[in-house]
DNA sequence: AAAGGATATA
């Protein structure tokens, strides 16, 4: 035993606190030596003396919820502030069944009617609520909060508000907002209040701005926010992950660099809310940007942070840095792990993927489903068969995880793409979930690849009639017609889409220089530089003629004549980005390229040559991983 | 002697 902890004499009175042998603590060991000690002299029945056991045990960073519980237990009588301090503790606590004790406490400190709640007893509540999402419960604590005569204080309100929010009735959380904004406005408030009156409550506002947010009502948002007297660095963070969350990427990034014109500085979650938006933009200038903001400004790179940074670097090409990142990273949870297994296998890197995969499970990390979601592309994209077989199996059997429909996905791709096509399509048939179109479409891409037809003719009937307005799966069923020259079979398959009005969804590139995205759709000539881009690409084209490249046209959609479909390839989207990234940087710069959709066989193979002629590196991401072009070949290996 | 808002991975 440490005696330099338990013997009070020999330690300096601490101003804070009475019991300073328990201030002093570094574990929750010190403490129950400390707390042993108090019972053994009787101290302990000093209620100062237990309550301040409690708040080690239940608020400290050395926190021990359990302890905490039994420690209030023991207290014969407890005080307002115990009662407080365990039912904050609970209510603040991750685990799922906490927070519904803290409500049950206090239902108990009401009825046990020694003690008072008070301002300080209800955030915490409230906060349970919002939680558990129980609106019963939230009314009657609104209903204790007005007869306690709590209802201006701006703590309790703010989480009033709050618990309507994450209960799902904006209304009325509106409607308490706006009856809060004029009670501020009369000025009826406490002293305390009315600094605040003059700023406005911007912690009421976030709230607000945060649920709209949350159900995705971006207008109602917006316009909170930009009638707001102040805003905070939280207001700016709740618009920024909103929109990130909700898809919006380009909202997300274009709110980042607005927050910067003003006094506001981006925090911690800042950043790991604005991360994902760059990752799938593959701003790479951007997301390097971050990550040397976070280093200058002391923002601690934690396991949370350093996934969202893995992840973006892995997104935005640079799988060596996303492997830096990752190694320096102090603690490494079950996300930062699923993050660099699912970055290597983008990057087609399915041995190392493997391998990490194999140190998580080392280390003592649970894998998780999506983790099993990373090992299973891997095996995909590099067409390990029986690997993905016994993965899955052992997710099933072993780990016994419910496989979800993305499992399903990738081992109808990895069965598919390998050729057991039937195998796939049993596995589509028998699977006891519901099979959407993404796993369809990927059976469908597998009968593509492997010339079979019929299947796909079958296939892609059946997505025809589950999601009809989608142009997918005409254009592939027409692309396989094509493989084989059966032009008539296209035509028809082209009128079909005319008649009905569906269009091919537009393919889309865009390249990030000096932290600027230049997108490029297909045929696209309203770019600046476009007369540029055009000479360029006939440059890239003779080059290639002249090395003998005869480009494939077999998988242009339309039944045109042979120079005309040639054309057409060549103002693919990635296409029209290489060559405006070639005229744009200095010789041997690798370039980058981000698609949205699959990159066409001869849009890869293009690309190969490219990289040879004009000994670049180019790195393309499409829609489902990455293709590094170096000396005339692809990481990918062609297969795909 | 104590109190409020937000955050990630296929």
């Amino acid at each position: 035993m440490n005696s330099t902890i338990c013997n009070p004499t020999t330690l300096p009175s601490h101003p804070s606190s009475l019991f300073p042998q328990i201030t002093l603590c570094k574990t929750i060991k010190d403490l129950k030596q400390v707390h042993a000690h108090l019972i053994k002299t009787s101290q302990i029945h000093d209620p100062l003396a237990a309550a301040e056991v409690l708040r080690f045990s239940a608020l400290s960073n050395h926190r021990d919820i359990e302890y905490a519980c039994k420690v209030f237990d023991q207290m014969r009588q407890p005080n307002c502030f115990s009662w407080n301090t365990i039912i904050r503790a609970l209510a603040e606590s991750n685990d799922d069944d906490k927070p519904l004790g803290a409500l049950l406490l206090f239902f108990q400190m009401v009825c046990d009617a020694t003690v008072e709640p008070n301002q300080f007893t209800f955030p915490s509540v409230l906060k349970a609520c919002a939680q558990t999402a129980r609106l019963i419960e939230g009314k009657q604590v609104h209903g204790l909060v007005v007869k306690y005569g709590l209802d201006s204080d701006e703590f309790v309100v703010s989480n009033l508000v709050r618990m309507y929010v994450m209960c799902g009735v904006m209304k009325d959380a509106h409607v308490l907002f706006l009856r809060n904004l004029i009670e501020f406005d009369k000025g009826d408030e406490v002293v305390r209040n009315n600094k605040r009156k003059e700023e406005g409550n911007v912690v009421l506002w976030n709230v607000m701005v945060d649920g709209y947010v949350r159900l995705g009502e971006f207008g109602a948002a917006r316009d909170l926010f930009d009638r707001m007297p102040q805003r905070s660095v939280v207001s700016w963070n709740a618009m920024i992950s909103g929109y990130a969350q909700h898809g919006f990427f380009k909202e997300a990034i274009e709110m980042f660099h607005e927050m910067q014109m003003g006094d506001v500085y981006p925090n911690y979650v800042t950043l790991v809310s604005v991360l994902p938006a760059i990752s799938r933009f593959g701003a790479l200038e951007l997301g390097k940007w971050v990550h040397l903001y976070a280093e200058k400004n002391g923002i601690e790179i934690d396991d949370v942070l350093g996934s969202a940074l893995v992840d973006m670097y892995s997104k935005c090409g640079s799988i060596e840095k996303a492997l830096q990142v990752f190694e320096r990273l102090p603690r490494k949870n079950a996300i930062t792990w699923s993050a660099i297994i699912g970055g290597l296998a983008m990057h087609g890197r399915a041995n190392d993927a493997l391998d990490y995969f194999s140190s998580m499970e080392r280390a003592g990390v649970t894998p998780s489903d999506v983790t099993y979601i990373g090992v299973l592309s891997a095996c995909s994209h590099a067409g390990l068969v029986d690997e993905g077989r016994s993965f899955f199996s052992h997710m099933v059997k072993v780990v016994g995880l419910e496989p979800r429909i993305e499992h399903y996905g990738c081992m109808v791709d990895l069965l598919g793409r390998a050729g057991h096509l039937e195998e796939a399509e049993e596995l589509i048939l028998n699977m006891p979930i519901k099979p959407d179109d993404v796993i369809w479409k990927a059976l469908l891409g597998a009968c593509k690849m492997r010339g079979n037809i019929e299947m796909g003719k079958r296939v892609a009937e059946v997505l025809m009639d589950m999601v009809p307005r989608d142009s997918g799966s005409y254009v592939a069923l027409s692309n396989m017609y094509a493989s084989s020259r059966n032009w008539e079979a296209v035509a028809e398959v082209r009128l079909m889409m005319k008649e009905m009005d569906i269009r091919k969804d537009p393919g889309c590139s865009w390249i990030e220089l000096d932290g600027e995205i230049h997108e490029f759709l297909v045929d696209d000539d309203s770019h600046c530089r476009a007369k540029e881009i055009h000479s360029m690409w006939e440059e890239i084209a003779n080059q290639l003629r002249l090395i003998g490249y005869k480009p494939d046209t077999s998988q242009v959609l339309l039944n045109l004549d042979e120079e005309e479909k040639e054309s057409a390839l060549h103002y693919h989207s990635e296409k029209i980005a290489v060559a405006f990234g070639l005229i744009s940087t200095s010789p041997h710069t690798p370039l980058q390229i981000v698609k949205n959709l699959r990159i066409c066989e001869d849009c890869h193979s293009s690309m190969k040559l490219i990289s040879k002629i004009y000994k670049r590196k180019i790195i393309v991401r499409d829609r489902k991983r990455f293709h590094h072009f170096e000396h005339g070949s692809c990481s990918c290996k062609d297969y795909w």
